[in-house]
RNA sequence: GCCGAUGUAGCUCAGUUGGUCAGAGCAGCUGAUUUGUAAUCUGCAGGUCGGGGGUUCGAAUCCCUUCAUCGGCUCCA
């Protein structure tokens, strides 16, 4: 008999060689079919494998991560087994489970091409598999006995894999007619795979790399149930409506133009406005945390980004350099801020006493991205960082760096932003050379910024090789609104700019010194915050970010003149607002400008004439009844200092 | 940059296998209506079907090329 011990800490005794499903059934049958893996002494195994001894057991029902991962890993097997019977001599690289669903990586040989019009014959084919009930084993094999299957099947994706593993840890799977070599773990059978959905295909490098073969990578989900795959269909396609491309044009907020140039986005005068907005409101709270702002050409010699380091890393992959008609004078579009900042701060001498010194600027920046990765406003070429540098003593380090943390998270709470996540990047020691600065800098600039993070109880995520070239950083992830994950905010250390520019403070013993230097962004770039910004709210901003706070809605043209007169009143009083005197009824003026997500619509007719007053509807909300104008004014002034006050 | 897909009026989309196929709704402009909390009615105008080249008696439809967009990969100072 083997003692089991279950999460609440009860444990009961089973004979040995019991499997998780059996310990289920046990319990109960129910609970046995809502089982997809188990954590077993802490790894994650089949439900089907023996336990031969004392053993902690933990059952993961579909609420679960780990029963979500053998499920769409088992749904990854059974697409391959169902290319494999469709195309046969088919190459297979991995198939794994992701977040949302699975793929599979196919190379399906030189003159087939597989495409989205291919989908629904092989998840046709899947469901016809899974139906047959087919069961998964496991089998422990040596690499020898891994090596002569896969190359006899001329598989040399597999055979690659196989050759870099260590003998003895190699298990195979196997379902109906197709085996696989992986770890698993995977479902009993393929019974629970009832509702199947292949979504799209696209192309992989094989390993990532892209010096080699491009693969064909196919990307499905599936689930226990056909309604929680609806369900999902269905949030993928409110997600959609969520895009911020497509809100954008819906609410006139940026566009691009072909003849201006990919990835360089033209800011329509209401996006315009919110950017503003943002960049007023941002300005105000830096200088009273005492930054001083500075303006910055956006253009540098190319000997500035010689000196910086940054045109021996990035030069070939820039925006090439401008000449003039002056021999020898080449120009950069300026990729970042800080190689002009230090030179700011090298235009005066600096005290020990006057630091940290806190830079900012709202610096249009121009990088050269790959044309297949533009997107909307989230990567772009032409955008404009909220950026800051602080020259700082190294003793002031820490606390800087803290004090960043608590602007962001300031910022981020007055914008509601409250799924994010905090990212530690540190560098690779196994691959140095892709980094400059001594150890000595970098493992000092590591520990102070996790022993910063820690202080702030921030939680964080560490990344190993994720660093800037020139320091590691803390940065700040959110989500699109199709889970796409962008970075916004950035703190980094930089040891290195202060050595490469010289720059210098007099400490209290009257000698020169080296200041630390820390980049930081807030919102990362206006364009990629404004974007997360239109996802996160569907475009239903916030009452001081709302490019128009009221639209005046006359309900005949009886009533334009009084309509005119409140529109000028609320424009005097910086409340913007815009009039709809359209020859229309007050339903359908109502019904446009609610679609616009115009925050106030103010309707005149008889009543508010004689009243000199005006009905106010809130947008999404409804009618809130009528007011005098100047009351509107107020409350318009206070529900604003209600936002941005905290 | 790479793999695949897409590209028809300002917007959202219809246009079977090449032969009155250049259409609809919304937006716009007209005129009528003067409206009380999510779509009033009439009429008009809008596109060399992304650009260029080719096949054909005939191309939105087939082929080539180019530009742009979308989904991924790679990249992201």
């Amino acid at each position: 008999m083997i003692k089991i011990t279950f999460p609440d800490g009860s444990a009961r005794e089973y004979n040995k060689g019991i499997s998780s499903l059996d310990v289920a059934e046990l319990i109960s049958p129910r609970l046995a079919k809502e089982v997809y893996a188990a954590t077993v002494n802490g790894e994650i195994w089949d439900l089907m494998r023996p336990i031969n001894s004392d053993a902690t057991l933990k059952l993961h029902k579909w609420e679960d991560a780990e029963a979500k991962h053998a499920f769409w890993h088992s749904s990854a097997h059974l697409m391959a087994e169902a290319l494999e019977s469709l195309y046969p001599g088919m190459k297979f690289g991995i198939g794994p489970a992701i977040e949302n669903g699975f793929y599979y990586d196919v190379d399906p040989g030189n003159d087939k091409v597989i495409t989205e019009d291919d989908l629904q014959t092989i998840e046709n084919k899947m469901k016809e598999l899974a139906a047959m009930n087919l069961t998964y084993s496991r089998r422990d094999i040596s690499k020898k006995e891994a090596l002569d299957f896969f190359s006899k099947k001329g598989d040399e994706y597999k055979t690659e894999l196989i050759s870099e593993l260590t003998d003895g840890t190699i298990t195979l799977y196997t379902q109906g007619n197709f085996t696989d070599l992986c770890k698993g773990p995977h479902l009993p059978s393929t019974a629970p795979l009832k509702a199947i959905k292949l979504l799209s295909v696209a192309g992989a490098y094989w390993r990532g790399n892209e010096n080699r073969k491009m693969l064909t990578r196919i990307y499905g989900i599936t689930f226990p149930k056909q309604k929680l795959l609806d369900e999902y269909l269905v949030f993928l396609e409110e997600a959609k409506r969520r895009d911020h491309r497509r809100i954008g044009k819906e609410l006139e907020l940026f566009t691009f133009s072909p003849k201006v140039g990919m990835g360089l986005p033209l800011w329509l005068p209401r996006g315009s406005d919110i950017r503003q907005n943002l960049i007023t409101f941002l300005t105000k709270e830096l200088r009273k945390r005492g930054y001083k702002i500075v303006t910055t050409p956006h253009i540098g010699n190319v000997n500035l980004y010689k000196t910086s380091g940054h045109f021996e890393k990035y030069g070939a992959d820039s925006f090439q350099p401008i000449s003039t008609p002056q021999e020898g004078e080449q120009f950069m579009l300026k990729p970042m801020n800080c190689p002009h900042h230090c030179e700011i701060y090298n235009a005066t001498p600096h005290s020990y006493k006057d630091l940290p010194y806190r830079m900012a600027e709202f610096g249009t920046v121009y990088r050269y991205e790959q044309s297949g990765e533009l997107h909307g406003l989230t990567r772009v070429r032409s955008f404009t960082q909220d950026d800051a540098h602080h020259f700082c003593r190294p003793d002031q380090l820490r606390e800087e760096f803290k004090s960043i943390i608590d602007l962001i998270l300031y910022i981020f709470k007055i914008l509601n932003f409250n799924n994010f996540t905090a990212q530690v990047s540190l560098r690779d020691p196994a691959n140095k050379q892709k980094y400059i600065g001594s150890d000595e800098n970098w493992e000092k600039a590591e520990r102070d910024i996790i022993e910063a993070a820690a202080e702030k109880n921030l939680e964080t995520t560490v990344v190993i090789g994720e660093a800037a070239f020139y320091g590691p950083k803390l940065d700040f992830m959110v989500k699109d609104a199709i889970g796409r994950k962008w970075q916004l905010g950035t703190i980094q250390v930089d040891y290195n700019l202060p050595e490469r520019f010289e720059l210098t403070y007099n400490g209290n013993d009257n000698q020169k010194h080296r200041p630390v230097m820390i980049h930081r962004t807030i919102f990362g770039s206006m364009e990629r915050f404004v974007a997360v910004l239109i996802e996160n709210t569907a475009g239903k901003f916030p009452l001081w970010l709302a490019p128009e706070k009221a639209v005046i809605l006359p309900i005949s043209e009886k009533f334009n003149d009084y309509a005119g007169k409140v529109l000028e009143i609320l424009n005097n009083s910086d409340i913007c607002t815009l009039i709809d005197d359209r020859s229309e009824k007050i339903g359908k003026k109502i019904r446009d400008n609610e679609l616009k997500k115009i925050p106030y619509l103010l309707i005149i007719g008889e009543k508010e004439v004689e009243n000199e007053s005006i009905a106010v509807r809130k947008q999404g909300e409804g009618d809130k009844g009528s007011m005098k104008v100047s009351e509107f004014v107020n409350f318009i002034n206070s529900e604003i200092k209600k936002e941005i006050a905290f």
